[in-house]
DNA sequence: TTTTATACTGAAAACTATTTCAGTAAGCTG
DNA sequence: CAGCTTACTGAAATAGTTTTCAGTATAAAA
């Protein structure tokens, strides 16, 4: 999935969102022609059906009958999103944030959504003494540099990911739980990579 | 003003938006017509008109041309919410909801909106082996009834509030924190007043 | 180099939706 | 009780929209 979409789709795409804001209803085929400078209908329906295909839009064929996907709000407004993407699995390989990798969209404060971050379903007691439950969602924060003593998601040897308190040395790096049943385990750098610095938790409680 | 808009009207104005929620797009006069009953599109124009003459509603002569003001948009945004209120004390007295108790609003995700739910700073470490940390964040649902071994804010003979385990007995309550260095308490059901049960919990990290 | 995707033109058919015209009937208001 | 509002019916004119058919041109991928 080199480029999901053409400059002049995501263009198409950004003024059907603007034109529902403004309006609160989608334009008409012939108005998006007449905005874009195209002068037959059919010409527009070519981006739409390219626009329905990739799930950005969903149509009913009546009047105006074009919906925003959640895909294309959060796509082009992630700047101004106030969610943050749920991963599936944090496994090596693929990035973090393929499309098929994000299972929902989790609710957060507009300071968290403005970062580059992610949402995380939390697996097993290993930070237990940290208040991280079994099944929270930790918020992930994938641009900031880990510091000694911060949560971090790690990927240790092409594994899945898993979240431990990060202690670096000079040429290795600690990677400790909160559970004082479990041993914390030092590794080699080139055997970690770190996928973000744990921010924020949320629980739902029972 | 004693009625502004009859019962007709406002349940017209309900269906604009919730269709509009739904789909994306606001309905034709047909298919309002069609969901009312109303066979004739004329009647359904008639209370467009009213609703437009009273600012509810915008309209443009163009197809599904009705666009929701902002004095209906009160009523979308009690129903679609996606924050709750920050209250920063609960205390005996004035309700906890009153104006000038809410500091801020918390996103939380739609389920819990439309819940009569608030959100509290949870203070000390009462609950700590529940993993609720001093500072944490706690949605509470204020219409739900406790059960034994909900989370409930509790207040106690006018005092502040606390976060405690419910456990109700026959002639009292019992008020068990999670943390065992701390005792549970035991008191008259008339000295307890339950504020709510916990659903949610969020917390910054750092 | 053939195929595929992008990005359109132009026109007409088929359909959808609004507006207008002409009414009816019940209930409330002064 | 005349006048107004609410709440409709029914039909036709008019306007707005989508869909279909038949192409063109360019660039990128197989």
């Amino acid at each position: 999935m080199a480029k999901e979409l053409t400059a002049r789709r995501r263009a198409i795409l950004a003024y059907l969102i603007e034109h529902i804001q403004e309006l609160g209803y989608p334009p008409t085929i012939a108005e998006l022609g007449a905005h874009f400078g195209i002068a037959s209908t059919n010409g527009v329906n070519d981006h739409l059906v390219a626009l329905e295909k990739r799930g950005y839009i969903e149509r009913s064929s009546k009047a105006r009958g074009i919906r925003i996907t959640e895909k294309a709000a959060v796509n082009l407004y992630r700047n101004h999103a106030s969610t943050v993407p749920l991963v599936g699995r944090v496994a090596a390989g693929a990035p973090i944030l393929a499309d098929q990798n994000i299972t929902d969209h989790i609710p957060v404060s507009a300071d968290i959504a403005k970062r580059n971050a992610y949402a995380l379903r939390v697996r097993g007691d290993s930070m237990i003494e940290a208040g991280i439950f079994d099944g929270d969602l930790l918020i992930v924060d994938q641009e900031r540099t880990p510091r000694k003593r911060d949560i971090v998601v790690a990927l240790v040897e092409e594994e899945e990911a898993t979240v431990k308190y990060y202690f670096p040395g000079s040429d290795s790096v600690e990677l400790r739980p909160a559970n004082s049943s479990l041993t914390p385990m030092r590794y080699r750098l080139d055997q970690v990579q770190i996928q973000g610095v744990a921010i924020s938790l949320q629980r739902q409680i029972k």
